[in-house]
DNA sequence: GCCCAGGGCTATC
DNA sequence: GATAGCCATGGG
């Protein structure tokens, strides 16, 4: 039974999505307690024993601002998804989306997806997620959340980032991918975020090739038929199909939400 | 020392 | 269009 003020959302579990590698800025701040940041909003939410959510902030803001980016408002969608995985003819997707049961694609800021997922090529999460939260650390605004009081740091945005100096952006301690940080704040400042609207728009920007601008697509741009391939996909689909992607016939429009459930089975399966 | 990490660029064919 | 070598950095 859900508790009296605990959120009941199905196929919501705010664990798996922050151990999903699609976002960089969720971080666990408790036993049971996660923060989740976009834009200048701060959010708590807290795993209750009774299999719902708590959210720190009022209904409003979950309705004006964390709905949308946990893709709450798409209950009906994830249902078929889940549906549709848990009697795929295939072992290998039926485990998969069975163990992801609660995996949400969240509908994250394109310039950040953008930059992180850049410094992601070739790299761990675990530094990844360092990179990241040093960059917010060093240029970030901050911001005090009113609901929990707690202040916290945004994540850059074009002009700052690219008017970071270089020994700034050397701190960061992301190697040869520093250039491509520039060249896409810089293009970001100059043109606009807005008008990397796709993904030819986005594989155009240096150091952007298949994979990132598939993450940008799937992540910013909330284009859930991108199916990004990295070393991990490429070794389920070699291990396990041949090395065919042939199963996404039975997928369409939901391609990237399977693959970020076959993307967590495989990272934390036992 | 080695190999690898949510890849992409460049040169070369 | 395909493939090979290279690219900084840090963990195992």
């Amino acid at each position: 039974m859900p508790c009296s003020d605990c959120t009941p959302i199905k196929n919501f579990d705010i664990e798996k999505i922050a151990d999903s590698g699609q976002c960089f800025r969720i971080k666990k701040i408790g036993a049971d307690t996660w923060r989740a940041i976009t834009g200048r909003n701060y959010v708590e939410i807290t795993k209750c024993h009774c299999g719902n959510h708590k959210f720190s902030c009022t209904e409003d803001e979950f309705n004006r601002t964390w709905k949308k980016y946990f893709s709450l408002d798409e209950d009906n969608y994830y249902t078929e998804f889940y549906e549709r995985g848990l009697t795929d003819p295939d072992e290998y997707i039926r485990e998969a989306v069975k163990f992801s049961s609660g995996m949400r694609i969240l509908k994250q800021d394109p310039f950040e997806t953008l930059i992180s997922f850049i410094i992601s090529q070739r790299n761990r999460i675990p530094k990844i997620t360092a990179a990241v939260e040093e960059m917010c650390c060093l240029i970030g605004d901050t911001v005090t959340d009113k609901n929990t009081g707690k202040a916290f740091k945004t994540f850059p945005v074009a002009s700052e980032l690219s008017n970071a100096s270089d020994a700034l952006i050397d701190s960061l301690r992301v190697g040869y991918r520093d250039e491509y940080i520039k060249a896409a704040a810089k293009f970001c400042y100059e043109h606009s975020i807005k008008s990397v609207n796709s993904y030819d728009r986005a594989k155009a920007l240096y150091g952007v090739g298949p994979k990132v601008a598939n993450c940008y697509c799937l992540y910013g741009l909330h284009q859930l038929d991108r199916f990004p391939i990295d070393v991990w996909i490429q070794r389920i689909l070699d291990k396990h199909f041949n090395g065919s992607t042939a199963f996404l016939e039975r997928y369409k429009g939901f391609e990237g939400i399977l693959q970020q459930c076959m993307f967590y089975y495989e990272r934390n399966k036992v």
